[in-house]
DNA sequence: TTTCACATGATTGGATACATTTCGGCGATA
DNA sequence: TATCGCCGAAATGTATCCAATCATGTGAAA
C-alpha cells in the first residue's frame, strides 16, 4: 500500500503504526512530539506529517492545539469493526465466485489449507506453530480479497486492520476445537470458490469472521488485561519489517 | 465527523477537498505546493499536513520526492466503490432492523419520504427542485446509517463519498421514472424498518444503491465528458467561490 | 482552607531557511 | 539527426526558529 519507504516521514508513519498496534504506545496516551521526534531520531516536521497520516488512519485522535493521543477502542467498538469486516470479506467471496477465480489462485488457497492441515495434524496447539498459522491465516484472507479484484475492498479491509485486535494476525491460540472448526471453514470456503459458488462461500465467510469477533469481544469483556497481553503483547514474528529504532 | 478545529491546516484541508471534488483541481494534475500555499494565503507547512490528510482520504496520490497529484478514478473504479457502498448500506439496514429503530428515527424517515413525495407530485423533474431532492436523499441515507449505531459503518460510508461521483449528493435528475422508482425504494425501506424487517430493507437498499451505480457507470462510459459536467460540473473555472450548490 | 487570578513554563502550530532530489534543456558526440 | 550525459533550475523534504495556545503552580484574597 503506502510502502513509500523513501522518505523519513513514511518511515516514521510505519514505525508509529507498529508502536501503536503493538501496544508500545498505550491507548489514550498523549503523544509528545518533541520526545518522540528525539526518540525516533528525526525532526518534528516529518513526525508531524506521520502523525497526521495515522490520525487519518484512525489510530490517533487529534485535537487542535492539544496534540495527538492514541485512540482507545471500546470492546463494543471492536465488535462493530468485526461486523464490517465480516460483511466486506463475505462480499469478497461473492465477487470472487462471480468472477471465477484463476486456477492459480485456487491452487494457492488449497496450498494454504493444506498448510493448516499439517499444523493441526498433531492434534494439539503448539505455541511454536502459532506464527506459521498466523501467516497462513493472513494469506488465506488476503488471497480471497485479492481474488475479488476490487481495489476498494482491499483498501477498506486494510483499514479495518488498523483497529487493534481486529487484524487477522490476532489468533486465539488456546482452543484446539475452535481452531479446527475455523479451519474447516477455510476448507469449505476454498471448495466453494473452486466450484464457483461465491454465495455459499460468502455465507461461510460471514459466519467465520463474525464468530471470531464474538469470541474476541467475549474474551475482552471477560478479562481485558489478560486478553490484551495475550494478543497484542505476543511477538509478531511473521512480520518481515525489522526496523528497530536505534536511539 | 472531522468537523475541523480552528487550525489553518484543517481549513486548508476542507478547502482543498472542495477544490478537488468540484473539479477545480483536475484529475491527474500535479499539486504545486508553493503556488497553492500562495494562492490559499498560507505557508507550506499547514498546506502539507492538509495534503497528507487528503492523500489518506484517497483524494490525492503521493509519490516520494515527486509530490502530490489529484487522483483519477476510472469508471470501473467508481463502479467498484458502489459495490462496497451497496453492501455497507445494506448492512446498515440489517442492523437498524435488528436494533429496531427509535420512534423518532422512523418518523424522521417518514418525513423525508413525504418530502420526496411532495417534490414528485408535480409529475416531472423541475431543476429547481434538485437541491431539495438532493438534501432529502442525503439525509435519508445518513439517517439509516446513524440508526445502525455503528460508528465504523458511518466512517466507512463517509470514506466512500470521497470518491467523485459516488456521493449520494450526485443525482441523475433527468428521468422521472427512474427517480420515481428510486423513491419507491425509499418508501419500502422506511416501511420495512418500521416493521422491524431489516433483512428485507437490506435487500432493497442493496439493489437501490447497486442500480444507482450501474446507471452512473453506464452514463459515464457512454459519455464521460458530459456526465462529468452534469454531475460534478458546477462552473468550476472562473468562480473561485463554488458554494452555490449547498451540501 | 478554598478559590480565583496571574504568571511562567511547556507544547503545539506556522513560517522560513536549508538540503536533497527530480525534471528539463542544452550541448556534445556518434 | 538522434541519443546520451551533464548541468542548472525548480520543486520537494527536512530542520530550525518564532508565535500562539494550553497547562501548571504559586500566591493573594475571601
Amino acid at each position: 500500500m503506502d510502502v513509500n519507504g523513501h522518505t523519513v516521514a513514511d518511515g516514521a508513519a510505519t514505525a508509529l503504526r507498529e508502536m501503536i498496534l503493538s501496544g508500545e504506545l498505550r491507548p489514550a496516551a498523549r503523544v509528545h512530539q518533541d520526545q518522540l521526534a528525539d526518540r525516533l531520531g528525526l525532526s518534528r516536521t516529518p513526525l508531524r506529517t506521520a502523525l497526521a497520516t495515522l490520525a487519518n488512519d484512525g489510530l490517533l485522535v487529534y485535537e487542535a492545539n492539544r496534540g495527538y493521543r492514541v485512540r482507545e477502542f471500546s470492546v463494543e467498538s471492536i465488535g462493530s469493526v468485526f461486523e464490517i469486516r465480516s460483511v466486506l470479506e463475505a462480499q469478497a467471496c461473492r465477487i470472487a465466485g462471480r468472477l471465477s477465480c484463476s486456477e492459480e489462485m485456487l491452487d494457492r488457497l488449497d496450498t494454504l489449507v493444506r498448510t493448516g492441515d499439517d499444523i493441526l495434524a498433531s492434534g494439539r496447539l503448539d505455541p511454536k506453530d502459532l506464527p506459521a498459522w498466523r501467516r497462513m491465516n493472513v494469506e488465506f484472507h488476503e488471497a480471497i480479497i485479492q481474488a475479488a479484484m476490487n481495489p476498494w475492498l482491499e483498501e477498506f479491509v486494510a483499514r479495518t486492520h488498523n483497529v487493534p485486535m481486529v487484524s487477522d494476525r490476532v489468533i486465539l491460540w488456546d482452543d484446539y476445537e475452535i481452531i479446527k472448526r475455523s479451519h474447516d471453514d477455510h476448507h469449505r470456503i476454498a471448495k466453494c470458490l473452486r466450484q464457483g459458488d461465491g454465495e455459499r462461500a460468502a455465507a461461510i465467510m460471514h459466519e467465520h469472521v463474525s464468530f471470531a469477533g464474538d469470541l474476541l469481544t467475549e474474551r475482552l469483556s471477560k478479562d481485558p488485561e489478560a486478553a490484551f497481553e495475550q494478543f497484542i503483547g505476543s511477538p509478531h514474528s511473521a512480520n518481515s519489517n525489522p526496523k528497530e529504532d536505534e536511539t
